[in-house]
RNA sequence: GCUGGCGUAGCUCAGUCGGCAGAGCGCGGGAUUUGUAAUCCCGUGGUCGUGGGUUCAAGUCCCACCGCCAGCUCCA
């Protein structure tokens, strides 16, 4: 008889050989700990069933533990599918995946003869928590191929047949039983239905099988699992912290900006206040780009078909374009990227390295077209402004050119109030163009930008496009939301499809590095996530207004034109509430506006030559004198407050 | 684009079984002159998303389209 062979685990400091293939609960109970759910080994989760085939550090996972979660959230999604088996009659629903999300779970089913909707979840709930008041043990079986396809042939588990068959030959068939409901599953689980910790079913979807448009479509059923009440009802109190910040709810409140139907979906129209913050977004964006030497160009929103051929967009693109446009036997397009005219730009005469590096920025409207499913807010648009530009210069200025840009972005989205950032480097895909030569260097620019300015890059090992590398930045929003919005990336397509030169020192021929950027990626998503983040309550500097004066009665009115001037002159955009109305209204109103600082002016004001500020962000601050309003206000849009 | 849900006044929403289209806010007029989140009175406001169909009768039932929402997929 062969001798097991033998593995070595490591619990702690503790070490034990047992024979490979020994469940994890096994092991553990070996050296005395019983209360745990699991283990990690390596990457993977265990559960105590599971058998082991491979020695190493066991990191034991018990109830409570983050990473135990994991094996609560599969179990959920295993009790969630026998509910709806019992429910809607086992021959009748067809599970496909059940994977845990970061917050939960979710099972793709389809249930013949029904579709769910969200009036079903109270049910589906509560017979749930019937599965789980039973604590059916949950039980871990290995079985042959042969023998799994029987079995879920025979439950008309279609789906499932279609996973096993893309599980590799060598690898073990799992399935987890509890009570008479069985499922495909590597694991891990819970030892029994009664484990189950705090859920609620929150949503449904439609979902693709196998995430393919052109397989049949699984209804997703969504729900949330942590092993408390109190955690469970903080994730819930998040959504909803969520939903008071809709960009899309504010953007209404706060007189932003309009999407109108009969102008066309995801056309965003901009109001006249969020037309002022923009117009002071805009300014601030210039001034900077001026300050390191960028000049700014206007190129027109169409180009004659030619111009997109010799691009590629209309070989590769041309899904994502607005269709062709005919006039005079010519066909135009509206352009979805203002590369093309930034090139034509450069190549409108002969270009010497002593100009270079040649940043040529522009706040670009591109329109692209997008599947009308996907539209949200200002978040996924068709018509949209990237703050664009291309930078061209030489290979040896590649590390300052990164450096420089980089460093802006990062000023930039840190005077918008945003503070934490993951800095992400997409290096070279299997299928690229370019000399092994460029993608060198420029990647190495990339890391050596990110360094010096003292972050620590998530390399995406491979994830660049095939015409360059890039740098990612996502910026983290006051609910913990990462969003990305600055990217910075290399082209070694267009320059060559351009066929753009300069001339060196060796008076030849040479073909310039182009950099692509957009640092806050477009206004509009920019706009919708920065009003998420400040929760419609600006910075002071982008405020559309700054101040609201209010005159408790008629008689204040004319001193309160006074300091309404004297405010403008400053340029502190100052409104004054002329209206008749009580004061207690016209407070109530600019708090619901989120107006930075509401001046209160009466008896007392006119006489001291005062002003009663009341901030939103710090309540009353008392009557102050008019020049020191002035001066705390320029001071904080100064420091960009 | 796909699946499911939704679309009623400028906004938020009610409208039962198919039987006269409603409220609050807003807007207009008037009264009122007020000390830190809604003054009172009167008035105004609708092709019930659009187009068809069923019916004596449609906001309500059916079909198509448009738009919105949650996702899938995709992305600035």
């Amino acid at each position: 008889m062969k001798v097991k062979e033998e593995i070595l685990i490591k619990v702690g400091d503790r070490e034990v050989a047992v024979p490979k293939g020994t469940p994890l609960g096994e092991v553990l109970s070996m050296v005395g700990i019983d209360n745990a759910l699991g283990a990690k080994l390596g990457d993977r989760i265990f559960d105590l069933q599971t058998p082991l085939h491979e020695g190493g550090q066991l990191k034991i996972l018990k109830k409570g533990d983050p990473e135990s979660l994991e094996i609560l959230r599969h179990s959920l999604a295993h009790i969630m599918a026998q509910a709806l088996k019992e429910l809607y009659g086992t021959e009748k629903v067809h599970l496909g995946i059940g994977p845990t999300t970061e917050d939960g779970f979710y099972y793709d089913v389809e249930v013949e003869g029904h579709s769910i909707t969200e009036e079903d979840l109270p049910r589906i709930e509560a017979k749930m928590r019937e599965i789980i008041e039973k604590n059916y043990p949950i039980l871990r079986r290995e079985i042959k191929r042969e023998e799994a396809i029987d079995l879920f042939n025979s439950l008309s588990e279609k789906y499932k047949i279609d996973i096993i068959e893309r599980i590799p030959e060598d690898e073990p068939i799992s399935v987890y039983e509890q009570g008479d409901f069985v499922d495909l599953c590597k694991g891990p689980h819970l030892p029994s239905t009664g484990k189950a910790g705090a859920f609620k079913l929150t949503g449904i979807s439609g979902a693709y099988w196998m995430g393919k448009a052109d397989q049949p479509q699984l209804t997703r059923i969504y729900g949330l699992a942590f092993w408390t009440d109190k955690e469970l009802r903080r994730r819930l109190k998040f959504y909803e912290e969520v939903k008071k910040r809709d960009h899309r709810k504010l953007g209404r409140e706060l007189d932003f900006f309009m999407i109108d139907e009969k102008v066309g979906a995801g056309l965003v129209i901009w109001l006249p206040r969020g037309s002022t913050y923009r117009r002071i977004l805009e300014d601030y964006w210039k001034e900077e780009h001026l300050k390191r030497g960028y000049q700014f160009v206007y190129t027109p929103h169409v180009g004659k078909a030619k111009l997109w051929e010799i691009s590629g967009h209309l070989e590769y693109y041309r899904e994502n374009m607005f269709p062709e446009m005919e006039m005079e036997g010519e066909s135009y397009y509206v352009k979805p990227m203002n590369c093309p005219f930034h090139i034509s730009i450069y190549k409108s005469r002969v270009r010497s390295y002593k100009e270079l590096p040649l940043k040529l920025a522009e706040l670009g409207s591109v329109y692209r077209y997008e599947m009308s499913g996907v539209l949200h807010g200002l978040l996924r648009v068709r018509g949209f402004t990237q703050d664009d530009a291309h930078i061209i210069c030489t290979p040896q200025q590649v590390d300052d050119v990164i450096k420089e840009t980089l460093d802006l972005a990062l000023a930039m989205l840190r005077d918008f109030g945003f503070e934490e950032f993951k800095i992400y480097v997409s290096t070279r895909p299997p299928y690229a163009i370019g000399s092994d030569d460029q993608w060198e260097i420029s990647q190495k620019a990339l890391l050596k930008a990110v360094e010096d300015l003292g972050y620590k890059a998530e390399i995406d090992e491979g994830g660049g496009a095939f015409y360059g590398p890039k740098i990612d930045i996502k910026i983290k929003d006051a609910l913990g939301r990462l969003w990305q919005c600055s990217t910075i990336q290399f082209d070694f397509n267009l320059p060559e499809r351009f066929d753009m030169t300069y001339i060196g020192p060796d008076n030849k021929k040479h073909r310039p590095y182009m950099i692509h950027r957009a640092l806050l990626g477009s206004i509009e998503r920019f706009t919708g996530i920065l009003l998420e983040h400040h929760g419609g309550l600006l910075p002071l500097w982008l405020s559309p207004t700054q101040a609201v004066i209010v005159p408790i009665a008629d008689r204040h009115i004319e001193y309160s034109r006074n300091i309404l001037r004297r405010l403008s002159e400053e340029g502190i955009r100052a409104e004054l509430d002329e209206r008749d109305e009580r004061m207690n209204a016209k407070i109530r109103e600019a708090e619901l506006m989120k107006i930075p600082f509401i001046l209160v002016v009466g008896d007392r004001e006119v006489e001291g030559g005062t002003v009663s500020v009341r901030s939103k962000r710090d309540g009353s601050l008392g009557s102050i004198s008019v020049e020191e309003f002035v001066e705390l206000v320029k001071e904080l849009v100064r420091e960009k407050k």
